[in-house]
DNA sequence: CGATGAATTGACCGATGTCAAGTGGCGTGG
DNA sequence: CCACGCCACTTGACATCGGTCAATTCATCG
C-alpha cells in the first residue's frame, strides 16, 4: 500500500476524518507500521494500553477473556477501522486482546502522540469523543439484547450487523467476507457453539443462509430481519 | 446551595476537574439551574440530546426502556456526578431517561456551550474522553457479568457497587442511603423482582443484610464479596 | 490419505423466568 | 386519628430455554 493510499485511508477513518490535508499528513507522519501474522495479536488484554491502531490490511477481532475463562468477542475490525483509543489516556490497561484473524498490517501511534494530536486539533478530540460515544451506544444495545432477546434473535442480529461492513455480493446472496467460525459467532452473541450450530442448520434448511466451515452466505437478509423482530 | 459551594462541586466533578479557577468560573457562569420533583425526569429517552447536567441535590436513575417494554436501569447519579455527556455531539438522541428518585436540583449546560468549552480547554476534552472510556469499561464489565454470572452473584456485585457511592454508616452496618426498591435492583441486575425478593430474604436469614421497603442495610459486605467470587 | 480442527446431534438437567395468589406496612384523606 | 387502599414485597407451583456432556461425522490441509 502506498503512502498516499494510507493517507487516504486514515483521512476516512473515524478518528482522523474532517482534517485539513496538513494536519492529516502530520498525523500520518507520526505513525509507524506494523505487521502481524494470522493468529498473532496486536495488543494483549491486561498489558498497559500504550498504542493506538488503525488497521490497513486483514481482519482483527477484539476478544475479552473473563476471570472464569469465558471468551467474549467484542468487535470485528476491518481496514480503515481503529482500535485502542483508550491509549490516549495514561494509566489504563487493555480491556481486551486484538487478534489477527488473517495476516494483518496496521498503522500505529503511541498514546502520547495521539494525546498531543488531540490537544492541538480540536477536531480529533471530537472525533474521539464521537467514537467512544458510539461504542457506548453499541454496548448498551448488546447488553439490552442479551437481556431481552432469545439466542436466535441475537444471532440473527449479529449476522445482520456484519453484512454492511464485512459483506460482499456473490451469486446466491451476500458473503461475509472473513474467516468466521461458529465459535466466533457463539462468543459474539453470548451462547455456545452447539446452539449456533443448531440455529444455523435450521436457517440453512429454511434457505435463509448457506453455512460452510468458516464461510457464511446470507441469501435472505429479510428473513433474518423478521427473526429479530417477531 | 451557595454559588461558591456549587463552584466547588463542579471543580470536583469528573468533567470539570483539574481546571484553573478562571476556567472553572467561566464554566459555572455558563450554566443555569433546574429543579425536578421526585418522579419527574430531567431528560427523556428518544428526545434530541441537547443538554448536559451535573446533579447538585437528590438522586437520579438512568433508565432505558426496550422496544419490548423491558426496563434497564443503567446507573444511579448522586450530587457531583454528571449525565448527558452525549449532548456535546449534535444529532444524537438520549439513549435513556433520567428520572428523579427524590426532589432534585442540577446545573445544566447547553450541548453547544459544552462543545465550546471543550474546544477552548483541552483539559475538559480529556476529562470527557476519560468519562466515556470509563463508562465503556463499566458497560463491558456488566455485559460480561450478565453473560457469565448467576443472578445472586450479579445482585451481590450490584449492591457492593452501591456501597462506596451511596453508602452511609449506621449502627448495624452500611445503609444504602437512597430510596431503592427491589424493582430497581431487578432492573439494575437484569432479573425479576421475584428473584431479587428470594435472594434478599435468603441473605437476611443469613444475617448479611437487613432489607425493609426501599431501604437496605448491608451488615456484612465481606459475605457479599465472597458470593461474587465463589 | 491421515490428522486436526470444525461442525453436528441427541439426551439430559438446572437455573430462572412466569404466573397466580397472597401479606403487610405506610400514608392519605375523611 | 383511624381506616382504607395502594404499593412493595412474598411465596409456591410450574414451564422452558438453552447450557452441558458425550459421541460422532465431516472437511480441509499438509
Amino acid at each position: 500500500m502506498t503512502d498516499s493510499e494510507l493517507l487516504q485511508l486514515i483521512r476516512q477513518s473515524q478518528i482522523f476524518r474532517g482534517l485539513d490535508e496538513a494536519t492529516a499528513k502530520e498525523a500520518f507522519q507520526r505513525s509507524h507500521q506494523r505487521s502481524i501474522a494470522a493468529g498473532g495479536a496486536f495488543i494483549h488484554q491486561g498489558d498497559p494500553a500504550l498504542v493506538f491502531h488503525i488497521l490497513t490490511q486483514g481482519h482483527v477481532k477484539l476478544v475479552q477473556v473473563t476471570p472464569g475463562g469465558h471468551e467474549i468477542l467484542t468487535r470485528f475490525v476491518k481496514p480503515g477501522q481503529e482500535f485502542g483509543v483508550i491509549s490516549v489516556l495514561s494509566g489504563f490497561e487493555n480491556a481486551m486482546s486484538a487478534q489477527a484473524i488473517d495476516d494483518c498490517r496496521a498503522l500505529v501511534w503511541a498514546g502520547e502522540v495521539m494525546a498531543q494530536l488531540i490537544e492541538r486539533h480540536t477536531r480529533i478530540a471530537f472525533n474521539a469523543i464521537r467514537v467512544l460515544a458510539l461504542r457506548n451506544l453499541n454496548m448498551q444495545r448488546r447488553y439490552q439484547e442479551l437481556l431481552t432477546e432469545s439466542v436466535e434473535q441475537r444471532l440473527a442480529q449479529a449476522v445482520l450487523n456484519l453484512l454492511p461492513t464485512m459483506g460482499s455480493e456473490v451469486d446466491n446472496g451476500t458473503l461475509i467476507d472473513m474467516p468466521l467460525t461458529e465459535e466466533d459467532l457463539a462468543e459474539l452473541t453470548g451462547t455456545t457453539i452447539y446452539s449456533v450450530s443448531r440455529i444455523l442448520n435450521k436457517w440453512e434448511r429454511a434457505g435463509i443462509v448457506v453455512a460452510r466451515r468458516k464461510r457464511i452466505v446470507v441469501c435472505c437478509p429479510q428473513a433474518l430481519r423478521s427473526i429479530t423482530t417477531p
